[in-house]
DNA sequence: AGATGAGTATTATTATTCAATACTCTGTAT
DNA sequence: ATACAGAGTATTGAATAATAATACTCATCT
C-alpha cells in the first residue's frame, strides 16, 4: 500500500529538487491530496476520502490534512459531503484539462480529422501523448459502448503494452526510447499482455518497420488496438493516432485491411499539418 | 455526491476565508499560476507565456513566479521551452479530468446512453453541470466540426445564455437561482444573446413549463442548442444533456421536431439510472 | 452511559516561504 | 564589435506563514 507502482512519475526520480530553495514544498503536498483520489480511485475504488484516509494515503498528518483539504475546497477543487464529511473531486478539476487541450497545436489539428475518421466505420478514435512511461489519452472520440474508464481523456496506461505508446516508442531516438523502458514496470493487464522485455523490444521493431502497431487483448480483453504515430514538422514522433475495434465484430483480418490504414493515412493527415 | 458541491453557505463565497489558519496560501498561488495560461489563452490568444507575464497577470513578483513556476515545472504540470524560456501547460494537467470524471457517478451513467444518442442524427451530445454560475461541459461526443473549443470538455460557458444552464436553473430552487443570476455578468457573446435580465428571468421561465430549452445563436452563431435537464433520485437538477446543432443544415422547426424529444428522452433515461 | 475514533479549532514555535538583490545570459542597437 | 537593456537565474537573511501538537466537539457503537 505504501508503495505506488507507476503512479509516480519517473522524472522525480531523476531529478528531484524538492530540497531547492526554489521548490515550494506546500504546492507538492496540495498536488499530493488530489493525486491520492486517482489511486484511490484505481485500487480501492473509493469514490470519495475521509479525511483519516487522505492522510494515509499521502502521508500527510492529519494537521497538514485537514489544511490542505480544506484549501482545495475552498478554491473549488474538492468538495465535502456535509453529512458525511468525505471528500471527492469537485467539476474546477476539469479546467486543467481544457487549458492543457487548447494550448496543444496538436489536439487542435488532430481534432477534426479524427471526427472525419470516427465515422468511417462508426469507432472509437483517440489521440495520444506520452507522459513519462506511460502514454495519455489527450483527446477521444468516443464511438463504441467500451469500458467506461477506455472512453475518458486523460486515461493513462504504460506505453509499452498499448498500441499507442509501442509505436511513439518505435519512432524514439534509441536512447529516449531505452530509457523509458527501463523505467518501465511490465506489468500485465490481461492474460494476454506482452510483458517480455526481449518481445515487447520486437514488438516495437515491427511497428517501427510496418509504421504502425496492432495490440491484442492487450489492455482490455477482446480490444483489437490499431496504433500510428504523429510526427511533428521537425520529424519527431510527438503523439500516437489509435483506434480500438472488438471482437467478435472485428477480426484481425479485417482490422487489418479497413482500420490500419485509416489510422496510418489519419495520422499523416495530422502530421502534415503540424 | 448527489449532494450540490458549492450550497455551502453563500456568504463563504463572496469572502473566501482566505485569512482562516487552516488556509494554505502558497497552494492558492501556485493555482493562481495555472489558471493565469486559461485567461491567457483566452483573452491574449496565447499558448505560453515568459516568466515575466506570468508574473504580471497572477499578480506575482518575479520571485514568487519563479518559484511557483518553478515547482509546477518540477511536478510536471507546466513545461519550459528551454530556447524560448517560455512556459506552456504539460501534460500532467489532463490527469485532474481523469479523477473528477471517475469520481462522477452521472458521467458514468451518461456515457453509454450519450454515444448511442449521438448516433441519431450523428450530432454532438454534451453534458453539462452547474459550476459558480457558469456551466461546464463535463462529457462530450464530437460529432460535428464545430469551432475547436466548443468540443473540448472543461470548457465553461455563463449559464444564464447557454442552453445548458437555462434547464439547470429552471430546475433548482428559487433561492439559488437567485443567488446564481445576481453574481452573473450579462455579458453578450454573440449579437443574440439575450442579456437582457427580464428576457432571461422569461427564458428560464419557459424552460421549466416546457421541460427544455433552445438558444439560438447565443454562445456560437448559427447555432441552435437543445438542453433537457437531469434529476438525481431525489429531484434535483444536477446537469443538463445539450445537443447542438447547426444552421442551415438544421432548421429549427426541424430542431423542435427532432432534436428536442431525443434530449428529454437521452436525460430522462439518465435520470432514471441515478 | 461510556468509550472509541473521527473531525474541528486553537496556538506557540520554527521551518519554510519570501522578497530583495546581485549575477548571468541573450538579443538589439550603436 | 561593444555596450546596453531586458529577461531570466541564483543566493541569502529575515520574518511571515505554515506547521504540528493538543485540546475540544461530535457521532457511533458496545
Amino acid at each position: 500500500m505504501a508503495e505506488d507502482p507507476e503512479a509516480k512519475d519517473p522524472r522525480a526520480k531523476e531529478a528531484p529538487n524538492r530540497t531547492d530553495t526554489l521548490f515550494v514544498g506546500s504546492l507538492e503536498k496540495g498536488f499530493r491530496v488530489l493525486r491520492v483520489f486517482r489511486t484511490a480511485q484505481r485500487d480501492l475504488g473509493l469514490r470519495d476520502l475521509s479525511l483519516t484516509e487522505i492522510a494515509k494515503l499521502a502521508e500527510l498528518d492529519k494537521s497538514a490534512a485537514q489544511r490542505f483539504t480544506n484549501t482545495l475546497v475552498n478554491l473549488g477543487y474538492l468538495t465535502k459531503n456535509p453529512r458525511t464529511r468525505r471528500y471527492s473531486p469537485a467539476i474546477g478539476l476539469a479546467d486543467f484539462y481544457y487549458t492543457y487541450v487548447l494550448s496543444n497545436r496538436i489536439a487542435e489539428i488532430a481534432m477534426p480529422r479524427m471526427i472525419e475518421a470516427s465515422k468511417k466505420f462508426d469507432t472509437t478514435v483517440n489521440l495520444c501523448e506520452l507522459s513519462g512511461s506511460d502514454i495519455v489519452y489527450t483527446i477521444r472520440i468516443p464511438h463504441e459502448k467500451a469500458r467506461y474508464e477506455a472512453t475518458v481523456p486523460g486515461r493513462r496506461v504504460p506505453a509499452f503494452c498499448a498500441a499507442g505508446g509501442v509505436v511513439i516508442l518505435a519512432n524514439l531516438p534509441a536512447s529516449e526510447r531505452d530509457r523509458i523502458l527501463a523505467a518501465s514496470s511490465f506489468r500485465a493487464y490481461t492474460d494476454h499482455t506482452v510483458t517480455d522485455p526481449a518481445a515487447v523490444g520486437k514488438r516495437i521493431e515491427t511497428a517501427r518497420a510496418r509504421g504502425f502497431d496492432i495490440g491484442e487483448s492487450q489492455i482490455i480483453i477482446h480490444e483489437l488496438s490499431t496504433a500510428a504515430p504523429v510526427f511533428n514538422s521537425e520529424g519527431r514522433a510527438v503523439a500516437a493516432l489509435q483506434i480500438p475495434v472488438y471482437k467478435p465484430d472485428w477480426t484481425l483480418e479485417r482490422t487489418q485491411e479497413k482500420i490500419v490504414p485509416l489510422a496510418i493515412e489519419t495520422a499523416r493527415a495530422i502530421s502534415y499539418s503540424l
